[in-house]
DNA sequence: CATCTTTATCGTAATATTGCAATATTAAAT
DNA sequence: ATTTAATATTGCAATATTACGATAAAGATG
């Protein structure tokens, strides 16, 4: 074992499992954060924001464009990269969902 | 290597990772919809709602308890779950705040 | 008290993630 | 064409996660 059954939820389910498992790690988070820190694209330059090697900052990256949160497009021998902002709606749509019925529910514990 | 180096990054960053981390699994994606599909908490019966067996479940459970994202209280032999307000409130102001962020940036990619 | 029900824990196998050194790739600059 | 700069990929070791059978623990029920 040890690999996620998939198969057995929703498409919903496992998509947002898929963002939600994204930025599961604070380095991910980090280079969000940073990627709006400034109002615009960053090109290049998050390796050195991160206390981290540059090809596992890579890897970082990689997991959230995989996810779709952010994207990155070439520019001469530099990458541009931001947030996805369709993928982050939908993310944010799906949190306020369950927080508001969270909120609206009768508490007993 | 193998694990996080949570040394690194700010509290605030650990954090949302930890609660982002937790809900990265559809198994407990399904559990907090679950437990919020009725409009109270549920003692026991989660087991026969999942597709995986009850060890799995259970650990699931746990996880989502660790990160303060669920609550259980025991009632008899059984225990009643419930989604955890307070975390859930935390956890949509943060994805609304990069969410709201990343749409009041400047496009560029 | 014996048994049933419910949930947790242990042990373990399969797989995934994290991190980085070494190396490759790609495009700009000289 | 060579060098430089930025990013990706490969390969690998350490660790974490996922899943479940077996078993334990704790309260309810007969």
């Amino acid at each position: 074992m040890g690999a996620t059954k998939t198969t057995h939820f929703t498409d919903s389910q496992n998509e947002m499992a898929t963002l939600a498992k994204a930025l599961g790690h604070p380095a991910r988070i980090a280079i969000i954060e940073y990627l709006l820190s400034v109002n615009t694209c960053i090109c290049g330059d998050i390796v050195n924001e991160l206390p981290l090697a540059q090809p596992t900052v890579s890897q970082h990256l990689k997991e959230l464009k995989n996810a779709g949160l952010i994207q990155g497009n070439i520019e001469g021998n530099a990458i541009c990269y931001c947030v996805n902002e369709t993928t982050m709606q939908k993310l944010k749509s799906f949190i306020n969902h369950i927080a508001v019925k969270t909120s609206k529910r009768n508490n007993c514990c």
